[in-house]
DNA sequence: CTGAAAGCGCTTACAG
DNA sequence: CTGAAAGCGCTTACAG
């Protein structure tokens, strides 16, 4: 049995160019940008339907210098947080007519390491990053030849483009919210190794003074398991009128302690935390987050980074977005 | 001012072998698999780490004729199905030595076919694609000339392996949980215009006929509000005892239904359906669903595709996963 | 095992 | 506006 494909006849630009009695440069010329009369152009355009000519990428890019493409590294892709951010990069590659080459570098820097050099040789136009705390520190002493933003993290100061929430800023906005329903023993739970709760635990920190409080802020290690980070604080005898969870694991972890400790929120505790995950809007009551504008992180992202190519010489930019507080019964007044 | 970053030196082969003084056919084969001294390649290394040179792929594979590329095509990445399935292809991928480009269709069939075009241009090693059902259709007639895998939905049949739930079986272990449960007044709500709705709306009528029981199935418009749609058989005169929604989209409109109409789950109807997405651990009570194997899906389909490419005329394969029933309070008996 | 030469499929100065 | 020629940076027969 013979097989059904045949081992591709490679429709080149010298084909068309035969088709169409013209020269090769010509059919380029006619597929790009070049000067071309119009009749010639139709006659080209003729001749590539009637071959079936798709041009070879690989060897546009080695000829002109321009991979059209945007690599894209996250952290974790399941995260719905770089999920979003994802998306509307794609989009945005999609609508500049870019490619993305995805990376998930599931938080390990080997990987991360390894994924850099590949954009490298891949000679991306440009690359999106969210770099582990590790790898964001050795940027700086990489060498990277690559236009990068980063996301969710700024890296070393000064060296690279980046766009992040405000975390300081939406941090103090809940604090203010919780201070306005009548809260003043509250106690924020941030990730310990976390540049972006260390942000969160400052923005904590200085609206909890400015209402002349006193700051509870603790500090969870990533090997502790926030649910039970969360109960230890329950049950202290000192328990705190409201929890603010820095991110969106401690959060589901101060919810379930809240459930295993018997409480009821709002009544015997107020809860509220990051991240508009679906989940906070289903659990009774809803839970009160502030919501991260991924859909523009992602599309900022994509304009420093042209502006960045536009002009390499401008200055480093930190675009920081503020975040948008969404009130849900679990800090509704008692 | 000068510009920090020069414009590029653009190391090349021919630079590291005049490095390392030997011929460029030599670096080519140091760095490769190509036969070679071990004097020589370290010989060579050692030019490589001092000049920083980095390979150019583009024109690797215009030489080679190898992309090492897989495109992967999803209807919507913050879809937490695919972005399950991206997550295990990316991984399969990284660990094959290939790179992924993103691509998001967002169900709009102009996208998928930009994209399949971008996908041949950029003689992609293979895909992998979750198709609409229009472009599914489209399929057959397409001359697609790069080996494909299709996920969650087969397309036209007998041209393209695939791998998806089996979602017959999947619907008739709901049936049978909930029979097993005491229930008999069962509804099915169904996506209309959906394959994988239609696949099950069997599952669940002939699992209820097995049991001797009248399968009411809904197949509910894209255009209705799942909420609604819910709504209005929860307030028909014959109301059901239990639901069983297709789609986590029907679930959770049905959660919401049930919520609006003030019915205790299960107590005064029992509630399931698909995906386990994390909300439905949380709701009170959880809800019993079919986890689909995301991670085993999107491994088997790269599984499926090496297997093609190492032998392109072996039978077009469709491989069914079972999935699994995670049983929660929402089901349980009265 | 090693080198010199050809060529992958395009684009782009360079002439006309 | 059009064509002939060169060359992007590699890999791979082809000799030796």
């Amino acid at each position: 049995m013979k097989s059904i494909a045949p081992p591709a006849p490679a429709i080149g630009i010298k084909d068309v160019a035969r088709a169409a009695g013209v020269a090769p440069a010509t059919v380029s010329r006619a597929l790009g940008k070049g000067p071309i009369s119009e009749a010639l152009r139709a006659q080209v355009m003729e001749a590539v339907r009637a071959t079936g000519y798709r041009p070879n990428l690989a060897a546009r890019r080695l000829r002109s210098q321009e991979t059209g493409t945007i690599g894209l590294m996250v952290a974790d892709i399941a995260n719905p947080f770089f999920t979003g951010v994802a998306r509307a990069v794609e989009h945005a590659a999609f609508e500049a007519g870019l490619r993305v080459i995805l990376c998930d570098s599931d938080r390990d820097p080997a990987r991360e390491a390894s994924y850099l050099q590949l954009m490298q040789e891949e000679r991306v136009t440009g690359l999106i990053m969210a770099p582990t705390r590790v790898t964001a520190q050795r940027l700086a002493g990489l060498a990277l030849d690559v236009p990068t933003v980063l996301i969710d993290r700024a890296g070393p100061p000064g060296l690279f483009d980046s766009v992040l929430l405000d975390n300081g800023e939406a941090a103090a906005g809940l604090v203010d919210h919780l201070v306005a329903q009548g809260h003043t023993r509250i106690t924020g739970l941030f990730g310990e190794t976390s540049d972006t709760g260390r942000a969160r635990a400052e923005g904590f920190a200085s609206a909890m003074a400015r209402h002349g409080l006193a700051p509870d802020a603790r500090f969870i290690p990533a090997t502790t398991p926030p649910t039970e980070a969360a109960l230890a604080v329950l049950r202290e005898d000192a328990a705190p009128g409201a929890l603010l969870a820095a991110n969106s694991l401690l959060l589901l972890g101060a919810l379930r302690a809240t459930r295993q400790a018997g409480l009821r929120v709002p009544r015997d505790l107020a809860l509220c935390g990051f991240d508009n995950e679906p989940w906070t809007e289903l659990v009774e009551p809803g839970l009160t987050v502030v919501e991260q504008p991924l859909e523009e992180i992602g599309r900022a992202a994509m304009r420093l980074l042209f502006d960045r190519l536009r002009d390499p010489d401008q200055p480093v930019r930190k675009l920081m977005l503020s975040g948008r507080q969404v009130v849900r019964g679990s800090t509704a007044a008692r």
